[in-house]
DNA sequence: TCTGGGGTCCTAGGACCC
DNA sequence: TCTGGGGTCCTAGGACCC
């Protein structure tokens, strides 16, 4: 017996828990993002395959998608909806046995010791399928790093096997993006120490990197392209280490009397949801993105952690104090640090 | 490509102390 | 009175992910 991971990945989840229950869509490009109003400020939650199609993508503004597919169907957020069917498949996940670590509404990683582990992937995939009728992918890796990666390989509805033996093969030529956490920035700059592939990457000095890109950042960097990653699946229960709500504002504001209310309006959002959970906080912070799109953030601390709702909601009076108030605003955020539990 | 909302983690730099 | 250097703590910003 083998100890592996399983990386269980839902396939375009969001859309298809909206064609589940409305078949008619069934096929067709849909597109799910914001309130559903393509004309307005907001981005792609989720394309179905159809859409993506047609170059829409995750991310993307409402109205580019809408250029890009005037056909499809434009569907609102439903997060009820979403956290519904997330609890289905995490609990069909479970009855497998493994230890499980869920990420998101749509992703989760299994520990399981088998000497068959594309069976198991394909007993998961049955579970999901029957409990929900929703599709999933399964990367099987000899660890989290690789597993995850290996998902991507399987799309759609696949099983794909990714371990020390075949990484270098299988990953060694593509673009350091393709690793998981290297987005377009760092892919950037390494391209400009002339790392471009995951095999350049891999044979880079990791003292040369912590010169460019910090201590711990830059020999990560390294491991991370030999696929080397040594955090445990954990199934210990998730506990977040702060709650935030944020909004952007359809038309920006330019009188900051109404910026004082929203962020008032924000910080008994956030008050509420911080007494649901009876967790402390030790810190608020408000964000406000300028037009056209600079962001400043600035935090206030509490004289004692605290749950009560009015003291959450004159820090982030104090905090909001902080910021030049001479400029339109785009968006208005807050957000509760809980302080540091034993 | 006029760019969401909810999170996490790392780094640089300033304040402060010895 | 001016100066060096190191350690620690905190904050803001940036990058990334789903």
């Amino acid at each position: 017996m083998t100890g592996w991971v399983l990386h269980v990945d839902l396939d375009q989840f969001v859309a298809a828990v909206e064609v589940l229950r409305r078949p008619e869509l069934h096929g067709r490009p849909v597109v799910v993002g914001g309130d559903g109003d393509p004309a307005k400020r907001g981005v792609v939650s989720t394309a179905s395959y159809e859409a993506r199609a047609y170059g829409v993508h995750s991310g993307q503004p409402l109205r580019v998608a809408a250029r890009k597919c005037p056909d499809a169907v434009f569907l609102p957020v439903d997060f009820a909806a979403y956290e519904q069917a997330s609890a289905l498949v995490m609990s069909a996940v479970r009855e497998t046995g493994a230890v499980v670590e869920v990420l998101g509404w749509d992703e989760a990683f299994l520990a399981l010791d088998t000497d068959d582990p594309e069976a198991a992937a394909r007993d998961v995939q049955r579970r999901v399928r029957t409990a929900t009728g929703l599709d999933c992918t399964v990367g099987i890796g000899d660890n989290r790093l690789r597993a995850k990666l290996a998902t991507g390989f399987g799309k759609p509805a696949g099983v794909f096997r990714l371990t020390r033996s075949n990484w270098a093969e299988v990953v060694g030529g593509r673009p350091t993006d393709a690793l998981w956490g290297v987005g377009a920035k760092t892919a950037k700059r390494l391209a400009a120490h002339g790392l471009h592939t995951v095999a350049e990457l891999a044979a880079a000095d990791p003292q040369e990197l912590a010169a460019a890109f910090g201590p711990a950042t830059g020999p990560w960097l390294v491991r991370l392209a030999h696929g080397e990653d040594d955090t445990p699946v954990t199934g210990a229960p998730y506990v977040a280490r702060s709650l935030s709500k944020e909004t952007t504002f359809q038309t920006d504001l330019d009188d900051w009397a109404d910026v004082r209310r929203e962020v008032l309006a924000l910080a008994a959002q956030v008050a509420d949801a911080v007494v649901a959970q009876d967790r402390a906080v030790g810190r608020v912070v408000v964000k406000v993105r300028y037009v056209p799109f600079t962001t400043r953030t600035h935090g206030h601390r509490l004289d004692a952690p605290t749950t009560d709702p009015a003291t959450v909601e004159r820090a982030a009076l104090a905090a909001l104090a902080e910021f030049g108030q001479d400029r339109a605003v785009r968006l208005l955020g807050v957000r509760a640090e809980f302080a540091a539990t034993e």
